[in-house]
DNA sequence: ATACCCGGTGAATCCTCAG
DNA sequence: GCTGAGGATTCACCGGGTA
């Protein structure tokens, strides 16, 4: 029996729906104004709606690479607002129907950047939703600051909502937990961005600016839906919703107004097949054990700014500064493994074993005090 | 490295402040509503706000309909509507009045969940505030969900802005790097909760529900204050914010309407040891080293005219002139920056690192004879 | 075959100061 | 306020070519 199988099971509400499904266009691509589209389509019909409306994203200038290589940024017509209150009520009025369309029982997703994912969130609320989770996307390799300007830009955020305060949902919290190796999912979630061979491309280019990962998509639906629910895309794209939803065994509906969008879905999801199972468990497996940056120690107060390092042999000291790197006697900055290469004119050093600090039980490496941290913030 | 550390660098614009600085009650705890004590302050006067403001509404009963009819949360029978409106009222007015008194380039960091959070983005965006980053605080002990209804709750989310699109803000760049073993600080950190020690407790039970961990404050005002900024904090609770500021040598206002908080803060910050003046040191930018002009070094004789420059590869070629500028072998003149830019037909370079010297260790980026020079030059 | 090197690229609100 | 010049700035991953 394969993973799929064992851990669903029926929805609760399935036998309190209408004898006579109402009609819908399944498993087809919408072509036109997601808004008029969803406005064809009967209420309380649709299990999940996902949606990765645009990010009004105000890009300035052009902007390069310290290599000098130019950065393609998303300049499309589609992303463009003219104010907040223009990007308001187009966001609430896709949501108004969007709401409409959900069976009671139903769940929204939203996917979104700093950009757009606060009025996104508020017009949730605003318009009844209740938001049941918001889910952090870290990506694993995301674009650098290349100005050294601001925080890398490291993460996206996800709104998951049911219909109401009082609404019922779906949620397949056995599941989740058998794919994080029996624990909890957290609400924090780790991906690559979508790179290699499952990027769409044609002439070498890409089809679609932001297409997202298959992954992401793949625990959505296994958390939220059955096999045989039918899954709304008012934002299609290149059809990643619909690819996943088939190779799980869900219905799909997808809207999008670019034809060369749409044409791409289309192929994409006709040579979509079936997921094995092993397969699932590569995406879904829990992140690795994160590295441990000297200075979270320093944030953390294992080790005070001020403090002296020596090496085993005292024969160099280094005060430690508040961000974590080392002034050393003779007036050399550097990190812990820098500093250390400095000073013994080696090419390389590794500070942790380096590097030691006065305890009460006589001087011992800095690595002790690392195993120390994770002992103590690891589950 | 060989990074020259002077003096904390002054914040860009203290040259341009009035010579003579408003009064401000440093280091104090003001007891009140956070709106009417900031009315009380002066305006363009804070260098940095951080505030952690209520979830909930249980804002001492202070709330009031659209209409402006006064809700009586524990007997009223108010709706959701009602519920957010008034939580926006109040996100606005004490958001409206931290934009008054924030500097120029001061900037503004607001904690929260997804049960706020999302109005209180929506809100700072609507006041004229620019966001530069959301942070995403994952924690590494979060609590469980322990009715299995949902994903655990993982995270909290802070958002970073500007006072405005155009406004400089100050971000400690290398501080950040330094922090994170010299890899760009991203916008995921990880701390755990606050616990343990750390957390203040009076007759066994804890003094404050949300109390923030010292790391994290540790990190937001190590990234965007210098030695001597202000900081203010308007739901100061048991004074995390005020502690660590102390210690990183920063002045803080906290305000706060509940006694108990404040006696326990004041006891807290009382306690805290400021570290030592060269421990709060952090690694400089380049860019606030003093600059050396290319012609300098060929006046110190570090180059002399005449001698040939290539970049990495030796695709280019360009002598040195007399008063510092390059020409090329086809002819081109100009500055070591406009020469490279133009060979490479790049739309900008660095010179100082395109550009290279024979030395007796092979080819070297003339970069290094700036930095030796500097070490040369500077006390 | 294998390892290494190099080029390409991803939802990005990405500089600062003098004149 | 605008312009132009100085000069500061990147991480993880993938694919293709080369040693």
């Amino acid at each position: 029996m394969g993973l799929i199988d064992t851990i669903a099971r029926p929805r609760a509400k399935k036998a309190a729906e209408p004898a006579v499904q109402p009609v819908l266009p399944l498993d087809q691509i919408l072509r036109g104004d997601c808004i008029e589209r969803m406005k064809a389509l009967p209420s309380n019909s649709i299990d999940m709606i996902f949606a990765d409306p645009p990010y009004n994203l105000q890009l300035g200038g052009e902007l390069y690479r310290p290599d000098g290589s130019h950065v393609d940024a998303v300049t499309d017509d589609w992303d463009k607002f003219d104010t907040f209150a223009a990007y308001d009520r187009f966001t609430r009025a896709w949501l108004k129907e969007a709401r409409r369309i959900l069976k009671d029982d139903g769940s929204l997703w939203v996917i979104g950047s700093y950009h757009n994912i606060f009025r996104v969130g508020a017009a949730v609320q605003d318009l009844g939703y209740w938001i049941l989770n918001d889910i952090v996307w870290r990506k694993t390799n995301p674009m650098p600051n290349f100005r050294g300007t601001r925080f890398t830009n490291a993460h996206e955020t996800l709104i998951w909502a049911s219909k109401g305060e009082k609404a019922k949902y779906h949620f397949n919290y056995r599941a989740m937990k058998t794919l994080n190796d029996e624990l909890q999912m957290r609400s924090d979630w780790e991906f690559p961005t979508c790179g290699g061979t499952e990027r769409l491309k044609k002439n070498g280019t890409k089809v679609h600016p932001t297409q997202k990962p298959e992954a992401l998509l793949y625990r959505i639906l296994l958390a939220c839906t059955e096999p045989g629910d039918v899954v709304l895309d008012p934002f299609f794209g290149t059809g990643t919703t619909g690819a996943v939803a088939k190779r799980l065994g869900r219905s799909w509906i997808g809207i999008d107004r670019e034809g060369d969008y749409i044409e791409a879905a289309h192929e994409r999801i006709e040579a979509a097949l079936p997921l094995d199972e092993s397969a699932i468990r590569t995406m879904m497996s829990p992140r690795t054990q994160p590295k441990v940056a000297f200075g979270v120690l320093v944030e953390n107060a294992y080790l005070t700014p001020g403090t002296v390092l020596t090496d085993s042999k005292r024969r160099w000291r280094a005060t430690i500064r508040a961000d974590g790197s080392l002034l050393s006697d003779c007036g050399t900055i550097g990190s812990i493994h820098k500093l250390g290469s400095t000073l013994q004119n080696a090419p390389a050093c590794n500070g942790w074993s380096f590097w030691h600090y006065e305890s009460e039980k006589g001087l011992k490496p800095i690595d002790d005090l690392r195993q120390t941290y994770l002992l103590a913030t690891t589950v």
